[in-house]
DNA sequence: CGTGTTTGACCAGCGC
DNA sequence: GCGCTGGTCAAACACG
């Protein structure tokens, strides 16, 4: 027993050290493409989402519909990276090792994301709210507020206000570690759910206004429902960034009027689940019937967006593949879903960039994946784009499917930028936010990108374009990727994409566990 | 002693 | 109006 825990040791230390200087050579590709990416983000314009925002949401506090927004993991798909150009393949490889590497939310940083926080990223909405003097009012003023405003004013502030953003993620700990520091100010047992819910507020900044809501799946214990509101009106530690782009971007969305209204149905939690080619889309028509979301006591339940990270197919697969491919992964597959495992299976699949997106405490169960690659020809079905095409979503087989779909991507994409935000920030907050530069700027630049073809192998996302406020999104560049142990390795020495290390302090609940030798 | 958590009480909104 | 429920407050408590 214990030669074999020495050996075991030594491919751990063997393991790390291939890490390391993998990481070493991640980290300089990494500035160099993030060089470029400023590059080419300098000549950018001012991007206008928040407009569209504006525009929409007096339409979106109508409907005020619940979109989901699910990470899950798809299929996985094979190593395919013939094709793509020399740039393709260096940039590819970048990711695919960035993407190694695993994020480790170990503590819960699953995606905590936000933290509303979102708000961190969204400059434009931190002032107005600082304009508006909220320091963090209780919830009941808000209500009142809300309630008194509802008819008079504002409306989009309001709505993005009361915007949420729901993350489902499996993780072992008691809350969810999103790089923020939380104080713990009430808990209650929530009808329907014997997991008691908790309540916290940020504590980053004495007037934050952010709360977020912990609880744990009455279904599936493993998965804790995070649900964040508010936004932050004060820099956000790096680490919190991504998940705060992530809901910034998911509500951006939402209230931009993405969702699809039509296409709700009452009575079902899950109104329409989408597949976008590894991108699943849930739209809920009522927060209230979201399985994924906490019950709200108020009809006028605010928009709520869901990232769920807790796929189960991901999850087979993850399992599958974390065994067979230890440590040179291959698909990056980023799955908006939790419903439909094989509609997908082998989107957007070159290159495959395992991502293992799990607590390191149950490395049986990943969360997510990030799968970009040729989309095959399968169904999908994608309510978000549903206006203005619904043929894809029928169409099964055939190559005129799969142009659609491609057409339609494009359009999509480059239609609406707050999907691209919700997207990159998404794909963000799984590779830890700084790893991500090209796919989405390229994306952002005229839908698909001057190098980038619907088919082919992203070469990494961007959340710095992020369009929605003007404020893009600083990537963390001093960053260090904290080095995994092979002893923290989910499964069979398969690397988990750590998350940066934290500048705050994490919350006592949040376990954290030295990822170093 | 400062900070964070626990927990019962309180309040507001909603449905009946 | 009443009861239920979700959300918050705040005193007591725990911990470093």
């Amino acid at each position: 027993m214990p030669i074999i825990q020495e050996d075991e040791l030594e491919s751990a230390k063997e393991e790390n050290e291939r890490l390391k200087k993998m990481l070493e050579q991640v980290e300089n590709d990494y500035q160099s493409l993030q060089r470029r990416f400023f590059n080419i983000f300098q000549h950018e314009p001012p991007l206008k989402s928040a407009q569209k925002s504006l525009s929409n949401d007096t339409q979106k506090e109508e409907e005020e519909p619940e979109v989901s927004l699910c990470l899950g993991l798809q299929t996985p798909t094979k190593h395919d990276n013939t094709g793509s150009s020399s740039k393709d393949k260096v940039d590819a490889e970048l990711m695919e090792e960035q993407l190694s590497l695993g994020l480790d939310l170990k503590s819960s940083s699953k995606v905590d994301l936000t933290e509303t926080g979102s708000e961190k990223s969204d400059g434009i909405e931190d002032i107005r709210e600082d304009e508006l003097g909220e320091t963090w009012p209780p919830s009941k003023v808000l209500k009142t507020m809300k309630k008194s405003r509802k008819d008079e004013e504002l409306p989009e502030p309001n709505n993005a206000k009361r915007a949420r953003v729901c993350v489902r993620a499996r993780c072992d700990t008691p809350t969810m570690n999103d790089g923020c520091q939380w104080r713990k100010y009430g808990q209650k047992t929530a009808k329907g759910n014997p997991c008691p819910r908790a309540y916290y507020r940020c504590t980053v900044a004495p007037s934050c206004p952010v709360r977020k809501q912990v609880q744990r799946c009455s279904e599936d214990m493993s998965i804790l429902i995070t649900t964040y509101e508010g936004r932050h009106n004060h820099p956000l530690p790096a680490a919190a960034t991504a998940m705060a782009s992530t809901t910034s971007a998911a509500a951006s969305m939402l209230l931009s009027g993405s969702s699809t209204s039509e296409v709700l149905s009452s009575s079902a939690p899950i109104a329409s689940t989408t597949n976008l080619n590894g991108l699943n889309f849930t739209v809920h028509n009522n927060a209230k019937t979201g399985q994924f979301n906490l019950p709200s006591s108020s009809s006028a339940a605010p928009p709520t967006i869901t990232l769920d990270l807790t796929g189960p197919h991901s999850s087979h697969f993850n399992r599958r593949f974390s065994n067979i491919f230890p440590f040179k992964y291959s698909s990056r597959s980023l799955n908006f879903s939790s419903s439909d495992a094989n509609t997908f299976a082998n989107a957007w699949n070159n290159h495959s960039t395992y991502l293992n997106y799990g607590p390191l405490s149950a490395p049986k169960t990943p969360i997510g994946s990030l799968s970009f690659g040729k989309p095959t020809p399968q169904q999908i079905s994608y309510p978000y784009m549903e206006r203005t095409n619904q043929v894809a979503a029928s169409s099964s087989s055939s190559f005129a499917s799969q142009q659609l779909l491609t057409e339609t991507l494009t359009k999509v994409l480059s239609s609406d930028p707050s999907f691209q935000s919700a997207v990159a920030a998404a794909i963000s907050s799984m590779v830890g936010g700084n790893n991500t530069l090209n796919a989405m700027n390229q994306v952002n630049a005229n839908g698909l990108g001057p190098n980038l073809k619907w088919g082919d192998p992203v070469q990494g996302i961007s959340i710095n374009s992020l369009p929605q406020n003007g404020n893009p999104y600083t990537p963390r560049y001093s960053n260090k990727l904290p080095l995994p142990s092979a002893s923290n390795s989910p499964v069979g020495g398969s690397l988990m994409l750590l998350q940066p290390q934290f500048p705050f302090s994490l919350s006592k609940s949040s376990s954290t566990s030295d990822l170093r030798d």
